[in-house]
DNA sequence: GTCCGAGTTTTGGTCCGACCAAACATATGA
DNA sequence: TCATATGTTTGGTCGGACCAAAACTCGGAC
């Protein structure tokens, strides 16, 4: 009742670890407790808040799975300032679990889709001397790659990458690294060969292709074929251990 | 994907309760915990796996962290198995920082113009009977609210959530969660009106016009002129603190 | 002066036992 | 039957304790 320090923001008793979070919250984003740096130690909070290391330990599992702090096994937390790849982050973790059957891998994929159609078709419209220098540049990054099967998949992956940075607003690149990262496990045990390599590489050329002609309709078209031609090749190559 | 082992603390030493949050998991996607039904107490399992309670609690608010169960202050966790709307709420409370400032709120509600451009795309291409059907229903609820703009805000969500659930992937219903949960809060002090409700009725109704008549085009056009007006009108409403 | 390694201190991870108050279960009385 | 009093279970919090790994200190070797 007395012992507590700044600001009670005595909303709900039912947590004396929400009061902990909150205010640490609060120091995070104004920056008193400063980006990259360690939290103060355990004991030292207990002692600045007034309470039990058992609060303060779990106020701190709490601001991680918030994403505010980043915590190693045997480190001090390190303070990190929430940006968009921190909600991905956040995500990640339950994502799995939706990605378990077919339906959902489908779902995100689908998503996918329909997501770059349109970062496609706006590219076609809209896209910049530098987004098209990039563009060329990331396919010819493809075009070198196509006999190393793993650096193609990497290249692959950046050609996909210059789309979502084109509309300079920070969440999709976030959302496509979280495309990446998500589904890309799955399409491991796809067999890769400089065939197919090449087929993406001109697929992806197409697109490129009809950008430069700022032609949406074709960059859509050649955007869908794409990605519908690499699902129905790897789609066969899961063992399903469902459907 | 396998990152962790369920098995006996083989691989990492560095916290115990992983071992525990791994069965747990197991345990509920297998539906050997049944979902919606009340996890052990924590001393019962805090001798089924020989471990203390301290574990055992970080064990539970970690699995609470990660969407499978839900836990309320003085009640035992609910087991809960992990769904699309599961995914957009571990986001929320990480969004609400980036929302902080008014590049935030721009970002997040081009991504959502983003969206629903495709969306009613799509929905003027292959909207079926059932789609129109809602599309229609929703509208009349728009008209008979004009007048009481509570009403009208949500039945305007509402109209929004027909178009998400168009492509029947139940990614786009959570989305649409999402944009709603994390944006209406900030449209909270716009100033309502009849007037308004009526032009926003009118937009609507030139959407789903489009459409009918299955001109993706015009449907699109007519998303955006909705959003941008609605985006104007609120854009000055706000109090900035900074800009 | 810099660098390195042994020794010391700090600190996170875990465990224990205890207490309280709220939820839950049971019995009681109208 | 149902509302109420009572007893038990259980989550939330506390304080103290121990260990091992990380962080820090310091002195000797080059």
């Amino acid at each position: 009742m007395e012992t507590r320090s700044s600001a009670e923001s005595g909303a709900g008793n039912g947590r004396a670890a929400d009061n902990v979070v909150a205010a640490l919250e609060a120091q995070i984003v104004s920056g008193q407790l400063k980006n990259r740096e360690p939290l103060p130690a355990e004991r030292e909070l207990m002692e600045q808040f007034g309470t039990s290391r058992t609060v303060i330990r779990e106020a701190i599992s709490k601001l991680s799975s918030l994403g505010l702090v980043e915590t190693r096994p045997r480190f001090r937390p390190i303070v990190r300032k929430p940006d968009y790849a921190t909600v991905l982050n956040a995500c990640g973790n339950v994502v799995q679990h939706l990605l378990a059957d077919k339906t959902g891998i489908k779902n995100l994929y689908d998503s996918r889709v329909f997501v770059e159609r349109t970062l496609v078709r706006d590219a076609a419209m809209s896209a910049q001397k530098d987004d098209i220098f990039d563009l060329k540049t990331a396919l010819e990054q493809n075009k070198k790659a196509i006999s190393d099967s793993d650096e193609f998949f990497r290249t692959d992956i950046a050609f996909h990458g210059v789309l979502y940075r084109i509309p300079k607003n920070p969440i999709f690149p976030a959302i496509h690294e979280g495309y990446s990262s998500w589904l890309a496990p799955r399409w491991n045990n796809m067999l890769r060969s400089p065939e197919r390599n090449e087929a993406n590489y001109f697929a992806h050329k197409a697109i490129l292709d009809a950008i430069l002609e700022r032609d949406p309709l074709a960059a859509e078209e050649a955007l869908i074929s794409h990605l519908s031609a690499a699902w129905d090749f790897v789609r066969d190559t899961f063992d399903w251990n469902d459907e």
